[in-house]
Formats: C-alpha cells, sequence, structure tokens
DNA sequence: TATGGCACGC
DNA sequence: GACGTACGTGCCATAA
C-alpha cells in the first residue's frame, strides 16, 4: 500500500520554534522555526519513504468554530512576532521542495488533514498524520496512523488503533467525547469544570459516548460529579463539538499533487544560503551531488568543500589583524545583532591570573586577529552591545572562558553560545580531545596551518561549519536539552565561584607544615634505624627491595614492575612487623604535607589569600565536574590527621560562615528510583537508616537486633552493588571468605530482586545498544560491553551499571546548583557560592543570611528533581571547614 | 616528558 | 577460571 504523509504545518512549526533557540542569519532573520521544521522534515521523509506527502495550514484566525463558540481559542496567545515571520519561509522551503501546501480559507490545518486522510482511504492509501496535537487522534483508522511530536523535536510517539487502545483504552472516535468532558486549555474549550483525563477517561470506559453518558445521569444522583455534568450539559456537548474535526471540506485532492518529487534544488539551495542554514545545506550537497559546473555558480560559505582544500574560493575573506580599538570598532559598526564567532586567547593560570592577550572575531563572514595588548577591556566595551543581546548568537570553542573574560569588564553576556567543546562532550564525554583541532579533524578531515595567525582564521571558520553539525548531532541525539538547561548555564556560575575563590589560613597552613615536617623527619630517622641504612622512603621501588629482600618480609602482592608497597600490603604487614606502622605513618604525613600544606600554599594568591581552583566541565565520563589547582575535591577528611587541613579553610570576611550542604545518600536514592525496588523504596520513604534496614533484610534479623557488624558489612555491600562490586572484591573489603561474600550478595539480591534485575536490564542495555543513559539522557559508550575478554567486558559491565547512578547524580547536582544561585540572585542574597563536591555544596553567608539560605539549600536541593523517593539534604554550618555543626 | 605507584576525595 | 569497586587529581620516582 502507498503511503502518505500530512503535517499539520502550523503545530509543527510551534514546536520547532518552542524546541530550538533563536538563530539568526548575519542580516538578523530569525530562522529557528525553519531549521527545526525542515529538520523534522527531512528526518520524516528519510525514515518513512512516503509515497505522497502534504503540509496543511491554518489559513486565517476566523474559522467556522467561532460562529459556535466565540472564545474559541481565545485563550491562545497570538503568534509570536518571531515565528510568525518564519511562516512564510517555511513555506518557501516546501515550495522549493515541490511539496503540496494545503490550506483552506476558514479552516484549521486539523480539518484539512481530517478530509485530506479520508480521501486517503478511499484511494487505499496509508496515511500518517505528523503533528503536535492530540486532537488528532480521532482521524485514526485502520489505515491511518498519528505520530505525535512529544518532548523536543526528535521523538515522535506513534499512534495506531492498538496503541490508542492500550494507551487509552478509547477507540479514535471517542477523542472528541474525551475532548468534550475535559476540554482543552490550550484552544479554550471549556469541557465540563472539574472533571479531568482521569475522570473523563472513567466515565467513557463506562458509557462510551457523551451522548450515554447523559442518558444516565441518575447513575450520579447525590454525587458531586452529578451536579457538575448536569450544570454543564451544554457545554460538554459544544465542547464535543468544537473538539470534532471537520472531515467534509470542500478541496479536491489528486494523487499528481500530492505526490512527492525531486527538490527544486538551485531554489532550495539559495533559500538556505540566505537563511545561513549551513548543516541543512551540507544534507542537501550530500543528497544530490553537485555537478561541479552548475555548483560553482553558488559560492557557498563557511561549507565543507571550503574546509577541504581550504582555498575558499569567494565570500570567505582573507583574515585581518586589528591591534587598535578603533579598527575592531570600524569592523563592528553596522555589524547586526546576528551570528558572531569568538576564540578567546588568555595567558595560562587561573582565572584571576590568566587575562586576555588576544581573540579571534569572525563577523560578517571575516575573520579577524585582534591583539589587545595590555587594554583588553577598551576592546571588551566595543563589544558590549554584542554580548548583551539575547538575539546574539555567538559560536566559541570555550563559553567559560568567555564568562571569565568578560564578567570582569562588568559585561553580563546575555547572548547565547553555541559551546563546540561542550558539544563534543555531550556527545562523547570519554573523547580525550575536544579541541577545535581535534574535533574539525574528526569531524570534517581539516589539518589548519601552522602559523599562529592563519590558524586562528581556519579556527574561526572552521568553528562555523562545526558549530552546525555538532547542534545538529546533539538534537538527534536529543541532548539539546542537557545543553541548553544544564551545561552552558553552568558555565557561568562556574566562573562565578572560581573568581570567588576560598580564603586560606596560610599561618595555620605554614604552622601545620613545621609540625608535619619536623615528624616526619623524626620518622625518616626512626626507619632508617630499622632497616640498618638510608634510602629513599618516598620510593616504592627502594622500599620494596629493603622490606622483601634486605629485611625478607613476605610478598604479598606484586605490581607490574615489582613488589606492591601499597597500604593494603603494609596493614597486613604492620600486624606482625611494628616498625611498618612507621613506614604507614610516614606515607600519610608526607602525602599531608606534600600535597595539600605546601601544594595549596603554593596556589595562594599573595594579595588576596584565596585559592581559585578551576572546575572543569568537560573531563569526566559521567557528568560530573572536577577540580584542578587545587583540587578541591579531595580535601581529607576520613582520618583525624588530614581532616586538620580543612581548618585552613575558612571565609573571606570574619563573621561570615561556612554552610555546607550535602545529599544523603544519593546513589542509592536513585538506584531506588530507577529500580523501584520496593524494599529500597520503602527504606528511603521511611527515612529508615538505609544501612541498617539492609543488614536486616540481608541478615534476617529485625531492624533493632542490627548489630554495629551487621551494619558495616551491609553498608560495604550497598557501596559495592553501585559499584558492581564482585564477591572477591567485597571478601576483601570485609576481610571475610569469599564463600561468605557470595552468600552476603546472594543474600542482598534475594531481598532486593528489583535491584538484581534493573542491573541485569542496565547490562542488557548497554549490551543493545552500546550506550549507557542517564535518567537525563546523559549518554557514555560502553564499548567492551560484548567483548570476549572477560576482564574488558566485566569492566563495561560494572561501567553499564555505574553510569548511570553517577551520571544521573551528578546531573541532579549541577541542576541543583542553578537552582540555589537562581533563588539567590531572585532574593539578592550576598551569599556567594564557593565549591561543589560531587554530592555537596559549600557557600560562604553572612551571618544574618543564615537562616534564609540553609532553607534556600535544602529547598532548591531536595526539589532539583522529583524521584519516587525523596532526596534529603544534610546542613552543617562553622567558622571554617573543620570545625562544622549540624543545623 | 611519560608512565606507574600511591593516596586523597566522592 | 579469568580478574577482582565507579569517577577523578596530584605527588613522587623512575625510565626513556
Amino acid at each position: 500500500m502507498d503511503k502518505l504523509i500530512v503535517i499539520d504545518g502550523n503545530s509543527l512549526a510551534n514546536r520547532a520554534f518552542y524546541a530550538i533557540p533563536i538563530l539568526s542569519n548575519s542580516k538578523g532573520v530569525i530562522t529557528n522555526a525553519v531549521y527545526g521544521f525542515t529538520n523534522m522534515l527531512m528526518r520524516i521523509i528519510k525514515q518513512e519513504k512516503p509515497d505522497y506527502l502534504a503540509v496543511a495550514f491554518d489559513v486565517s484566525r476566523k474559522v467556522f468554530r467561532h460562529e459556535k463558540y466565540a472564545d474559541y481559542k481565545a485563550q491562545r496567545k497570538g503568534m509570536p512576532e518571531e515565528l510568525r515571520g518564519q511562516m512564510d519561509l517555511i513555506k518557501d522551503v516546501l515550495r522549493a521542495m515541490n511539496i503540496a501546501i494545503c490550506e483552506k480559507e476558514g479552516y484549521e490545518g486539523d480539518d484539512v488533514i481530517g478530509t485530506m486522510v479520508r480521501w486517503a482511504e478511499t484511494q487505499n492509501l496509508h496515511s500518517i498524520i505528523l503533528t503536535g496535537d492530540k486532537d488528532s487522534l480521532q482521524l485514526i483508522s485502520e489505515q491511518t496512523s498519528v505520530y505525535l511530536t512529544k518532548k523536543g523535536i526528535t521523538e515522535l510517539a506513534k499512534y495506531d488503533v492498538a496503541a490508542l487502545k492500550e494507551e487509552y483504552n478509547l477507540v479514535p472516535d471517542q477523542i472528541r467525547d474525551l475532548k468534550g468532558l475535559m476540554g482543552d486549555a490550550s484552544d479554550n474549550i471549556p469541557g465540563v469544570p472539574g472533571v479531568g483525563e482521569k475522570t473523563a477517561l472513567k466515565l467513557l470506559h463506562q458509557y462510551g459516548t457523551v451522548e450515554e453518558l447523559y442518558q444516565h445521569l441518575d447513575d450520579f444522583k447525590g454525587k458531586k460529579l452529578g451536579d457538575k455534568l448536569r450544570e454543564n450539559e451544554d457545554m460538554a456537548h459544544l465542547s464535543k463539538e468544537l473538539a470534532t474535526i471537520f472531515c467534509q471540506v470542500p478541496l479536491e485532492f489528486s494523487r499528481e499533487e500530492l505526490a512527492l518529487q525531486p527538490f527544486n534544488i538551485p531554489l532550495l539551495t539559495a533559500l538556505y544560503k540566505e537563511l545561513e542554514l549551513r548543516s541543512l545545506l551540507n544534507e542537501l550537497t550530500a543528497m544530490y551531488p553537485p555537478e561541479p559546473s552548475d555548483w560553482t555558480e553558488i559560492p557557498v560559505d563557511g561549507m565543507l568543500e571550503d574546509m577541504d582544500d581550504y582555498e575558499p574560493a569567494a565570500p570567505i575573506k582573507k583574515g585581518m589583524k586589528l591591534t587598535s580599538v578603533e579598527e575592531l570598532q570600524e569592523v563592528m559598526q553596522g555589524l547586526p545583532p546576528s551570528t558572531i564567532n569568538l576564540i578567546m586567547n588568555r595567558t595560562p593560570g587561573n582565572v584571576v591570573e590568566s587575562r586576555v592577550t588576544s581573540f579571534g572575531l569572525m563577523a560578517f563572514d571575516t575573520p579577524y586577529l585582534i591583539e589587545c595588548g595590555d587594554d583588553f577591556s577598551s576592546f571588551a566595551q566595543t563589544l558590549k552591545p554584542w554580548l548583551e543581546d539575547e538575539r546574539v548568537l555567538i559560536l566559541t570553542d570555550d563559553a567559560k572562558k568567555m564568562h571569565a573574560s568578560f564578567k570582569p569588564e562588568g559585561i553580563k553576556l546575555r547572548s547565547l553560545f553555541w559551546d563546540s567543546t561542550l558539544f563534543a562532550y555531550l556527545l562523547n564525554p570519554e573523547a580525550k580531545d575536544l579541541s577545535l583541532e581535534a574535533l574539525l579533524a574528526q569531524y570534517f578531515d581539516v589539518v589548519l596551518d601552522d602559523e599562529p595567525e592563519e590558524h586562528l582564521y581556519g579556527l574561526l571558520k572552521g568553528i562555523t561549519v562545526l558549530g552546525d553539525f555538532l547542534i545538529e548531532k546533539l538534537m538527534k541525539e536529543e541532548l539539546l536539552d542537557l545543553y541548553s538547561e544544564i551545561e552552558l548555564p553552568l558555565t557561568e556560575l562556574l566562573t562565578m565561584m572560581e573568581l570567588e575563590g576560598v580564603r586560606i589560613n596560610t599561618d595555620y597552613l605554614e604552622n601545620l607544615g613545621i609540625e608535619l615536617t619536623a615528624r616526619i623527619e623524626e620518622i625518616s630517622q626512626k626507619l632508617y634505624q630499622a632497616a640498618g641504612e638510608e634510602f629513599n622512603l618516598n620510593s616504592s621501588k627502594q622500599l620494596g627491595v629493603i622490606l622483601f629482600e634486605k629485611m625478607g618480609l613476605p610478598v604479598i602482592k606484586k605490581t607490574k614492575t615489582g613488589y606492591s608497597t601499597d597500604a593494603e600490603v603494609l596493614d597486613t604487614l604492620a600486624q606482625e612487623y611494628d616498625f611498618v606502622k612507621d613506614i604507614l605513618a610516614y606515607r600519610q604525613l608526607t602525602k599531608l604535607n606534600s600535597t595539600y600544606v605546601e601544594g595549596i600554599l603554593k596556589l595562594v594568591q599573595p594579595d588576596t589569600g584565596k585559592v581559585h581552583t578551576t572546575f572543569n566541565q568537560t573531563i569526566t565520563a559521567t557528568g560530573r565536574l572536577s577540580s584542578t589547582e587545587p583540587n578541591l575535591q579531595n580535601i581529607p577528611i576520613k582520618t583525624e590527621e588530614g581532616k586538620r587541613i580543612r581548618k585552613a579553610f575558612v571565609p573571606s570576611t570574619s563573621g561570615n560562615v561556612l554552610v555546607a550542604a550535602d545529599y544523603s545518600q544519593i546513589e542509592l536514592r536513585i538506584l531506588a528510583h530507577m529500580s523501584k525496588d520496593p524494599v529500597l523504596m520503602n527504606s528511603f520513604q521511611n527515612n529508615e537508616d538505609i544501612h541498617r534496614r539492609t543488614a536486616s533484610e540481608v541478615f534476617g534479623v529485625p531492624m533493632e537486633d542490627v548489630t554495629k557488624e551487621m551494619r558495616r558489612n551491609a553498608k560495604a555491600v550497598n557501596f559495592g552493588i553501585i559499584y558492581g562490586q564482585t564477591d572477591f572484591g567485597l571478601s576483601k573489603e570485609l576481610g571475610i571468605t569469599r564463600g561468605e561474600a557470595k552468600a552476603y550478595i546472594e543474600s542482598y539480591f534475594a531481598r532486593y530482586s528489583g535491584v538484581k534485575q534493573w542491573i541485569e536490564q542496565a547490562i542488557a542495555d548497554a549490551r543493545a545498544t552500546g550506550i549507557s543513559t542517564t535518567m537525563m539522557g546523559r549518554k557514555r559508550y560502553i564499548k567492551d560491553i560484548n567483548s570476549k575478554n572477560f576482564n574488558l567486558r566485566s569492566f563495561a559491565e560494572r561501567t553499564a551499571v555505574n553510569t548511570p547512578i553517577q551520571g544521573s547524580a551528578a546531573n541532579i547536582m549541577k541542576l541543583a546548583m542553578l537552582k540555589v544561585q537562581g533563588n539567590l540572585n531572585e532574593g539578592g542574597y550576598k551569599a556567594k557560592m564557593l565549591l561543589q563536591v560531587h554530592d555537596e555544596l559549600i557557600l560562604e553567608v553572612p551571618p544574618r543570611e543564615i537562616a534564609d539560605v540553609i532553607s534556600i539549600l535544602r529547598h532548591s536541593m531536595e526539589t532539583a528533581v522529583e524521584l519516587d523517593v525523596p532526596l534529603k539534604v544534610d546542613v552543617n554550618v562553622g567558622f571554617d571547614w573543620y570545625d562544622m555543626e549540624r543545623v
């Protein structure tokens, strides 16, 4: 049977407009809906390969329904100006594609579609309706299905008779009855007040139609629902009538008109070029490889062809170097609020040390290198009007660096950013090189000139192609929301945190260093005595020789290069040989001294006494942040000795306090939510001590009879579950036999069978797709999941289990950070977010704001997402990071 | 300069 | 029966 696709043009354009950020070409013509619409169109053509295709539009706002009900669609805001302007462009694209446009004065697209699919049924055609409007479900028949756009624009929910029955237990015609009862807010169809989807469905399952329902009003005697139905009987009938799609629009269709024909390539190319829809242009050339002769007449900027030989034929102009503000002003003169490419060059160092030396700018298709000397401020002010204009799109390789550069200049960036590094990170978080050079090489086989100036021009040109290309990939993989809702907004917040920095009590740290140095010296001497010679205690190789060859201690474990001397080995040896304890002490103290005392002191800014860490947003495979120079995410806490380092972290203003808010058991809560395991969910819903409950389940004793030992063991099991631990690992962790460990794990899975199933499903999904996905759709490739190598495969399986858990937790924390900061901004608070340590946020707060900020933290973090189990946040307050009190 | 071993955090 | 806890950063020694 031949296939017809009918598209609801208004509905789809509307979807595209709201799903895609405002884009515009260099003349300021807004193109996001055209782009999104055309993309969806191309995708459906590729997927469904229809024989016939038509797009229906509403013609005027006054439709015959207004005669029946004056308020029809009164609620609906007029089409936004930015979208209205694009409707004609969309029709231009359709005409260039030789696709039929169907419309009729006084009727809505829906009615045209209904009429068309009824006609198609007489022609023995199979029809697919593509729309965002659920009303269309009433048109479903044996020959007609409906594809509804879901959130975003890439995913479609496909409905046929069976699917409709499955989801609503209704036949297509009953959709009208459904609307009649529940109404439709977006069309301002009232329905029966107080009757929503649930009630309406219940009534229809019982009575079938609105008419039948009103025959049986007596069934509702004395009930509120009965009164409501009775009072609104007219409205129910009218609503049903309004919701009924009219399938007899006076229109004639013919197969010839609707048949899918080849595109008018020159026309379409010109249109895409005019609108600067480069990725669509690329797609077009891929579909219809141009014959050289007629292609050369249509020069195209920034295209693959240009990139390949890198001798741009015509329109991209040669790069220019600018060294004065006046020259830059001249370039920017008259530039509309459109797309600008910007690449900042900064000296190395943290956010406060580093300064802008030069930047690359591409505007009007000409790349510039701007040398700033020591007066970046003036250059920045020249760019200010564009940076603060939300209609401007800036293509860059590092949005965070953009904030770092312009925020200190008093410029608040409001333009939209496409950050190629973040794009590429979301597409593949494990990619090892996300630089522009690497991406251009990877996707376009482009290698840039070595000469620095030409190199920059190459980057500026390349980022245009890359931006279009990557944003399309992002849309296809449904990663755009993560970008625009999380990663991009986070760049500004992270910059603020880095700029704020954390105050260090250097006197304290220096004194601690003196103490540690003395103790290290003392222990060293003692150990040299025990060894009978001096050697480099920091060298595990030398230590191995002394311990295992000279002194003859038993070898417990080997590394690939020699004897292992790690803490686990030394712990074992220390039971027999007292002096080994000194080696452990030496290790601990030197670690504290070199990494934390000396390491941090080296990084304190002398003028402010603060450290300014750098948060890296594109490093981890799971979506976590990382922190460097210094790494403030691994400051000791577990041992008392180590924890002393934290006394050095203090508020920058005396009287202020540090407030730390951490998620309690966030990963296990996520596991409970995702697995829906009843025991685990119940445990969190009852706010139980989770490890105690696990012990009670695994060891089969009542909660109150759980011993410390049992709880410790259960905690290790819970911990291990998240990482896919094996019986061997658990036995080591707990110092029990492998058999015992195996029994624990089996017992756990017997009690938490939902968790077991979830783990198996997570592995199966990864095996089937090669991908692990978090709750919010962040992805990671699991490449060895089907490997024949047991080690690689096992590792991949653990990754497939851990990634959704850790990655979802990371996402939730990022959402929470944005929410917290949003609330702080809104309330005009002085409190500053300083650090994020994966499940914990640390803020500096003035005394009078403490109570407010604590409730903002609790509320924002606990409601960052809604799970099937509650999220719980613990808050601690103190004058330093060591002495914190639970509040 | 790159790698391995080790130790710190979540 | 293999191999043996996810994700990071930093320090130091050693090899190249």
